[in-house]
DNA sequence: AGCTCATGTTAATGGCTTTTACATTAGCCA
DNA sequence: TGGCTAATGTAAAAGCCATTAACATGAGCT
C-alpha cells in the first residue's frame, strides 16, 4: 500500500514528520474539531488549537474551511449524516414489527446523544443556523426522514378510521426524543438525579403516547 | 426623587455621564449580557462589550463577577427565576381545572422560549454545568417544580388504581415541552416548516399521552 | 476631617481570528 | 523528463478578547 499522503485520515495524528504539505487536513481538522469539542464543548473549541493538533500553522485552516463557523457547520454535517445511519440501523425498516424497532430507534438516539456528544451538541446546541448550507438542512431532514418512516409504518398499523396524522407522530417522537436526551441524556452536565434511565423515561413516554393514539401494545392488556 | 446612583437599574444606558463610579454595574452588566446574547447567542457574547455597552472600561467586570462563565451563570440563573414565575403564573394552582391549566403551562414554556431566547439558551443550550452553583441548580429545581406540581394534581384525579408515578409524567410532559422549543420553538434558527405551530403541537401531544395514561379529555369521548 | 474598602481605570500579557504576502510542491502537460 | 500552475502551507501582522496587577477615586462611616 502507499503509505504516502492521502490515507483516508490516518494522517500523522501527533508528531509525526511530515512534508510540507499535509496531506490530508481537512479530516484531520474535522477530527480534532471532534475531539476538541468533546473535551470543552463547541465554544472552549478554538480553531487554533485545532490546527496544532494537525500540526499546522494557525492560517493553514483557511484553505479548508472559509472560518470556524464554517468547521463546526461541517462537523454538524458530518453529524447528522452518521445519526442517519445509526437511526437506520437501528429501525432496520421496522422489523421485526414497529413496535420493536421504535424501541431501538428510541434507544439509538439516546445513545448517540451520550456516546458522541460532540456530534450532538454540534448538531443541536452550537447554535449553528440551519439555513447555513443547503446540504446541512438537507442531511438534517434525511436524519428526521427515519423517524417519519418509522410514524408511517405505526400508523399503517392502526384502522384508517383513528390514523393519526404521520408527521404529527414523527413529531412527537421527535421531540420527546430529544427533549430527554437534552435533558437527561448526556454524561454528567445538567444531571438531574431521575428515578429511571434516559432509556426507561422515553420507552415509557413512547408507550403511554402510543396507547393514546390507540395503538394496542403487548404489554399492555386492553382491559387491565 | 434622587436621580443620584442606584436607581434600581436605569443607569444611563449609553453615554450618560456619569461618575468614576457607575453605581449599578452588576445589573447593567446582567443586562447588556442579555441584549448581546439575545443578538449574537451565547457564544458571541463577549465580556469585553458588555463593559463597553456599560460604559466602563473592560476591567470592570472582574469587579462583579470572577470571568465571563460566572456572568454566564448568572444570566442563566435569573433566567431560571423568571422562568419559575412565568410558569407558576400560568399554572394558576391548576384553576379552573387541571387540564386546562396545563395548556397554559405548556403555551407558557413555549412562550418564554419564543419571547426570552437569550433567557432560553442560557439556561439549557450554553453548556454551564449545572454544578457551578447550587443557587443554580437550585432555581433549576424551582422551575421543574411548577410541573411536577402540575402532574401531581394531574394524577391524583386520575382513580388511585391506575394512577401514574407523578415523577414520569413530570418528567416526560418536561421533555416533550423542551424537544419541541428547541427544535421548533424559536425565531427563525433550526426553522423547519411545520403544518401546525409549536404550540398545536405541543397540545396535542400532551393530549394523546394523557389519554395513554387514561385520563379522560373533555374532547374525546370515550366511545369517538 | 480622615480612614478604608468597594469599585473603576490603565497597562500589560498572552491567545485567538483573520488577512496578506510569500514559499513549497503535487499534478499535469508538453 | 522538465516546467507551469494551482493547491496547500507558512510567516507576519492587525485587531479583538480575557485576565491580571498596580494604581485611582470616592462612598460611607466614625
Amino acid at each position: 500500500m502507499s503509505w504516502s499522503k492521502r490515507g483516508g485520515g490516518e494522517g500523522e495524528e501527533a508528531g509525526g514528520a511530515r512534508g510540507y504539505h499535509h496531506g490530508n487536513l481537512k479530516e484531520a481538522l474535522l477530527r480534532a474539531a471532534l475531539e476538541l469539542i468533546a473535551q470543552k464543548g463547541p465554544a472552549g473549541f478554538t480553531f487554533a488549537e485545532a490546527a496544532r493538533w494537525a500540526g499546522v500553522s494557525p492560517a493553514a485552516p483557511y484553505r479548508h474551511f472559509r472560518d470556524r463557523d464554517e468547521l463546526l457547520a461541517n462537523v454538524a454535517l458530518r453529524g447528522f449524516e452518521r445519526f442517519e445511519v445509526v437511526l437506520k440501523r437501528a429501525w432496520d425498516d421496522g422489523r421485526p414489527d414497529a413496535l420493536a424497532a421504535l424501541d431501538r430507534l428510541g434507544k439509538a438516539y439516546l445513545e448517540f446523544a451520550r456516546t458522541e456528544p460532540a456530534y450532538y451538541s454540534a448538531m443541536f446546541e452550537a447554535g449553528i443556523p440551519l439555513a447555513t448550507s443547503p446540504e446541512l438542512r438537507e442531511a438534517g431532514d434525511h436524519a428526521f426522514a427515519v423517524l417519519r418512516g418509522a410514524a408511517e409504518k405505526l400508523c399503517a398499523e392502526m384502522p384508517p378510521t383513528k390514523r393519526p396524522p404521520t408527521l404529527m407522530v414523527a413529531l412527537h417522537i421527535w421531540s420527546i426524543s430529544h427533549g430527554i436526551a437534552s435533558l437527561f441524556g448526556r454524561g454528567d452536565a445538567a444531571r438531574r438525579t431521575l428515578p429511571m434511565s434516559a432509556e426507561e423515561l422515553l420507552e415509557a413516554g413512547v408507550l403511554v403516547y402510543l396507547r393514546g393514539l390507540g395503538f394496542a401494545t403487548a404489554t399492555e392488556k386492553p382491559a387491565g
